[in-house]
DNA sequence: TATATAATTAGATAATCATTAAATTAGAGG
DNA sequence: CCTCTAATTTAATGATTATCTAATTATATA
């Protein structure tokens, strides 16, 4: 569920520890000796909170012989850090306002349509802007069907005509919850529960 | 400590509860009663999620009569929620360090190091004024190895060649938090404990 | 003053969690 | 096969915390 992943996300990221390690990765790889070292605790306490920062995706592993290093998940520790505020707010929707869209969202999301796909329907690129990013990926997944399930190759092979970095996208989508995914099964999420603009 | 206040953020919206509170909260202000009943607890467990709401600074609070309306404190929830990031990066000074620090603190630490210092590496004088002698002071130590634990030996041997004084300058390693020392062993410490010259 | 309502506090319980020492596993190399 | 090193697991301990009930405080009003 979304809100035991979140909760989850920021359990991993309330305790002193955790975060002197991520700080510390923030340099360079490193392995669990070191860790322990620097932080003046056991390797015993380093397994434990990397188990937890694993769950919540924020480190990567990396074997070479039998040292461990581990490095940050940029990409997880940029994009979950707003999920809270998505999760807040977007649920206050709910009424009939859906059809209420500000004049200015509107005319944004048809110049982000019109400047960021081509004739054909390709996606030239993904927007940096989260806004924007959001328009894009809500265009997107309009055209997936409501309550169906996907595979993943499904969902690869969907994006793959119209981007060629399905792997992103993909992630993309969970990650701002249009999708939601358990056991390799993807499958839409209600429209009210997608990011709204207005907070944006 | 900002490490605390970062923590203290991440445990407040560490619990299910909270977060729901937080939900609820944003269709409008709620009373302590309501939202008891609407998370089928207590109004005394509310109470317990309020304060550690209230000293995360996510909420307000409105009296009106003996009722207590809570609200979001939007400003706060849109802008701590980066600040983990924020955190954990700005302490990296290996590529990015150039760019992130001001121009003058930059043009002030290339005069004190060629002022103070002679052509062979040498201390002529520890500098009086507190900003000019933690660059000294950051300059000698960044020198030393991270994670390495030295003995008082082995620290007093590596100032020598560079200035005569070696007992002074290791208290001062001690006295400005650049290195830490239990049981007669030092260690660096970890560069977000250092003083920082935008804070002089 | 007495009473009703809302919130807080105090004390208790059960669960979770950070940490450690000690034992164990995993990989590499002699 | 033995040994070294790094990491993990296990079991125990102490601290923190979420929750409840019962008692108390705060405010308003009949």
């Amino acid at each position: 569920m979304q809100l035991d992943k979140i909760v989850n996300y920021h359990k991993a990221l309330a305790d002193p520890t955790r975060i002197k390690i991520l700080i510390i990765l923030a340099e360079g790889e490193r392995n669990g000796q070191v860790l322990a070292e620097k932080l003046h605790v056991t390797p015993a306490t380093i397994t434990h909170h990397a188990t937890k920062l694993r769950e919540a995706s924020l480190i990567n592993e990396r074997r070479d012989k039998n040292t461990i290093y581990f490095s940050l998940n940029d990409y997880f520790i940029h994009n979950n850090a707003t999920a809270i505020v998505e999760l807040i707010y977007r649920n206050v929707r709910t009424k009939g306002e859906e059809d209420v869209m500000e004049e200015s969202h509107k005319k944004l999301q048809v110049s982000v349509i019109n400047n960021f796909f081509t004739a054909e329907g390709k996606l030239k690129q993904i927007p940096a802007q989260l806004k924007k990013k959001l328009i894009v990926l809500q265009h997107l997944v309009s055209q997936l069907e409501n309550g169906r399930k996907y595979t993943e190759k499904e969902i690869n092979n969907f994006i793959k005509p119209i981007h060629e970095d399905f792997a992103t996208i993909r992630r993309e989508f969970i990650m701002h919850q249009l999708m939601y995914r358990d056991n390799e099964i993807y499958e839409l999420n209600p429209k009210e529960l997608w990011a709204r603009w207005e907070t944006l």
